[in-house]
RNA sequence: GGGGUCGUAGCUCAGCUGGUUAGAGCGCCGGCCUGUCACGCCGGAGGUCGCGAGUUCGAGCCUCGUCGGCCCCGCCA
């Protein structure tokens, strides 16, 4: 609970996406309608040949690139045999003539290039330093044959085939690229830009492609299946692949919901044939034709509509594109910079499709459920009051109010509980929350929560009612439906035993505390830990003996960064005990080490001596890293867990004083509440976390609606009366008009979704996220702002 | 704020102890191909080695700085 709820998202909140294709009364439309990609030919086309290694794409597999334990399981490709593309149409002069393609390429490429100024006119200068030069060189010793073709000048290559091919069509663009080639002039501008790969308005409408007129799309590609041969259909997509043979061309034919194979041959449509040979990949096309069975030795098991293909009668282009910047492939290893820049073609790999439909599908089936529990949907502001402590604020300046700003929510948090005084009773939001802090993979600057907050309850009914929120998303989206009620952990417990708030029960692994036992010990390391009140605590692994000294050394190496004193291993050998604190422990020492921990011949344990809940930490994230060494987490569980009975309190370190483990409004236990002045530590607050295999799904609180027991919170915070109604004023006002008792919780959505799907990344399941330094690659947010803008807001660059 | 790791063709990567003209696969372009589905075959183009300094006769490789991606610690009531 004091973990923010890091998850975050955009597509939410959109009704449903609905596509162009409307449900037209077209006789049995619907009947080839799907809803979704799931079973996707995208992933299951290769599994032919491919079943084995995609096997292998979900299991964790540490990430090359990152040292560590692996977060982002990615497979190389594998090296595939050459298959250029063929086939250029025989006729000039159709809509969907060569000289289309080629313009549309050619812009590609000259922006692609990069550097080369924009103005320079190609010959003149086949001195100048880079790839000119390197080309110059080339040139002489290769002045014969036919590697002089065509290069009297480098930079004039293309033009020069072009003009060989004769076409006379391009040359409307031939010009064009060139000139209009990425940077400004000087390159200067927007350096650490994408630039040179970003097309103009004026570029894009040369391409020319063909109206929608009166055609409209009576089927999805994911619908047709035998059924439906015979059926006139019209379909629309984009050109996933291209197999041309020349004499017969096939496309996989791709939209939302799957894959059909659409077939152009002569006898069918000589002209759409012929035309075929220039589609691209992820051109935008509209077939019509009718829906056939395939031969059976030509049925694709591996797709939903396998046993199909659509034979075209008719092609239209509706839109063409640029070649990729990177394969749209669900194995593809692309840099996640370059996949946000171009996220609009990231989502269209099936995977990225499907993590948001099921997202939507998530959404939605929450949204139901807590509609029939009776909640209200209400929104709260977004331009907001900065609020102390948490986590640090975006601000927005007001230029009406020169030298004030707003803050973004971090949470409704008070909200909510003002909507309760306001008599709503159950208030729930989906809702954006903004938190100004560094990145990790579960963490985005902006996130979505489940928001819910409801009166006249208490833990219980929030428990409760959460756990059918969960029941209710998990079905929607295709995950394991949870059992409840889920089990239950003081938060004591799951520190003691797993060294955390949010533990993984999927595997043992649990601490054990040996504090007792080494108060006496020779190994003064350990002892006067204990001596001043630390704890010393380990962790067995009964096989632990399958660690190679030198992972045990990188053990010890990766703890010491986690700012712990140190990790010491003791490995029970068959011929004794190996460890660098050996020979401070006796017969009797060792045995009772043994009987207390469990560490049999072959077992290694570990020891972290240090304040108590500082050596818990390091312990529970020793844990987890062995867990994952030794292969110890079993797949397919899915441990879904309350944690209750926060502490109400805790030191802050930093600040010297006691600080709100969860919020300054979290109700304390009733019966704790005597104990608030004299141990504030050990006051229990109504506060509540739940757990999915180790990651904090969300948590929340009982309140507190009476006035007094807030005054007594306040006082133990240290916040004196001025600054209570200096930073939460207007809630305090709120509570003292007749306040009901009420309480919530909220779950972080992208995570939720991310742990649902199997992602490893909160990127995974938002349309358009932030890298780790929370920059949107493709629209260049955050970017400076406009001469003028801080004029109008009254502010000035320090 | 700190640690790790990466940055070489559009993409993914290789590049030996510093040494001649920086390679591969995919993609792209051209040609051929009527049952493919990661189609195939033949040919071709494509590189400021992130950027800037330095060391050196010589730097993709060494040093320093810097920018950026990812992972982690701190942080995230």
């Amino acid at each position: 609970m004091r973990r923010p709820l890091r998850a975050g998202a955009v597509a939410a909140r959109r009704p449903g996406g609905r596509l162009g294709a409307r449900p037209q009364a077209r006789a049995g439309a619907r009947l080839l309608r799907t809803d979704d990609v799931r079973g996707h030919g995208g992933r299951s086309r290769r599994a032919g040949r491919d079943r084995g290694r995609r096997a292998l794409r979900r299991p964790a597999r540490p990430d090359r690139r990152s040292g560590d334990l692996g977060h982002r399981f990615r497979v190389r490709r594998r090296a595939a045999p050459d298959r250029p593309r063929g086939g250029r149409p025989r006729t000039r002069g159709s809509t969907l003539g060569c000289g289309l393609a080629r313009r549309v390429r050619d812009a590609d490429r000259s922006g692609g290039r990069g550097r080369r100024p924009p103005d320079r006119p190609p010959p003149a200068r086949a001195g100048t330093p880079g790839r000119t030069r390197r080309g110059a060189q080339r040139e002489e010793p290769d002045a014969k044959g036919r590697q002089a073709r065509g290069r009297a000048c480098p930079a004039d290559r293309r033009g020069g085939d072009r003009r060989e091919a004769g076409d006379a069509a391009r040359h409307a663009g031939e010009a064009g690229p060139e000139a209009r080639g990425g940077h400004g002039p000087g390159g200067g501008g927007s350096r650490r830009r994408r630039g040179g790969d970003t097309m103009t308005t004026e570029e894009t409408t040369q391409i020319a492609t063909e109206p929608l007129g009166d055609w409209r799309r009576d089927t999805n590609c994911g619908g047709p299946r035998l059924e439906h041969v015979g059926r006139e259909v019209t379909a629309m997509g984009w050109v996933a692949t291209r197999r041309d043979h020349g004499g017969i061309v096939f496309i996989d034919l791709r939209d939302r919901t799957g894959i059909l194979q659409v077939v152009f041959d002569p006898d069918d449509s000589p002209d759409a044939h012929r035309r075929a040979h220039g589609l691209r990949s992820e051109w935008v096309i509209a077939v019509r034709g009718r829906i056939a069975a395939r031969p059976a030795e030509t049925v694709n098991p591996d797709l939903p509509t396998g046993q199909v293909e659509l034979r075209v009668s008719e092609l239209r282009v509706l839109g063409s594109s640029r070649a990729l910047p990177f394969a749209l492939d669900d194995e593809d290893q692309t840099n996640e910079n370059v996949r946000l820049k171009h996220r609009y073609l990231d989502l269209r790999r099936p995977r990225l499709t499907h993590n948001l439909l099921s997202r939507h599908r998530a959404t939605s089936a929450v949204r139901r459920y807590l509609d029939e529990q009776g909640f209200v949907e209400l929104e709260t502001p977004i331009l907001t009051r900065s609020t102390p402590e948490g986590a640090r604020d975006y601000l927005v300046p007001s230029r009406v109010n020169p030298g004030s700003v707003y803050a973004l929510p971090q949470s409704p948090q008070i909200f909510k509980q003002i909507l309760m005084v306001a008599g709503f009773e159950r208030y729930y939001q989906v809702c954006r929350c903004f938190r100004d802090e560094d990145l990790r993979a579960d963490r985005q600057p902006e996130f979505t929560q489940v928001d819910l907050e409801m009166s006249f309850v208490g833990q219980e009914d929030v428990l409760r009612l959460t756990e059918g929120l969960l029941v209710a998303g998990a079905s929607a989206i295709g995950a394991p439906v949870p059992e409840t009620p889920f089990p239950r952990m003081t938060y004591h417990e799951a520190t003691t035993r797993f060294g955390t708030d949010r533990p993984d029960t999927r595997f043992g692994l649990e601490l054990v505390e040996l504090s007792d036992l080494m108060r006496e010990s020779k190994a003064r390391i350990l002892a006067e830990v204990v001596a001043r009140g630390g704890i010393v605590s380990g962790i067995v692994a009964d096989d632990g003996a399958r660690l190679s000294r030198r992972e045990l050394d990188e053990l010890v190496a990766w703890v010491q960064t986690l700012g712990a004193g140190g990790l010491a291993w003791i490995r029970a050998n068959e011929d004794g005990w190996q460890s660098p604190l050996a020979k401070f422990f006796d017969e009797g020492e060792r045995e009772r080490v043994c009987e207390r921990t469990g560490l049999r011949t072959g077992g290694v344990l570990f020891l972290v001596a240090g304040p108590r809940k500082h050596a818990q930490s390091v312990l529970g994230q020793l844990r987890l890293r062995l867990a994952q060494m030794l292969g110890k987490i079993p797949e397919g569980r899915w441990n879904y867990l309350w944690v209750t009975e926060f502490p109400l309190l805790e030191e802050n370190a930093e600040a010297k004083r006691l600080v709100a483990v969860h919020h300054p409004f979290t109700s304390p236990f009733e019966e704790d509440l005597d104990k608030l002045e004299t141990e504030p530590e050990s006051v229990r607050a109504l506060a509540y976390d739940v757990v999915l295999n180790g990651t904090e799904l969300g948590g929340g609180s009982i309140r507190i609606h009476r006035p007094e027991v807030q005054a007594r919170v306040f006082r133990a915070l240290g916040i004196d009366p001025q600054q209570q109604r200096d930073q939460f004023g207007f809630l305090l006002d709120a509570l003292s008009f007749g306040a009901p008792p009420h309480g919530g919780l909220a779950l972080g959505l992208d995570r939720l979704c991310m742990l649902w799907l199997g992602e490893n990344s909160i990127r995974d399941v938002i349309a358009f996220p932030k890298t780790q330094r929370a920059a949107d690659p493709m629209s260049d947010a955050p970017a400076p702002p406009a001469p003028g803008q801080l004029r109008e807001l009254g502010l000035r660059p320090v």
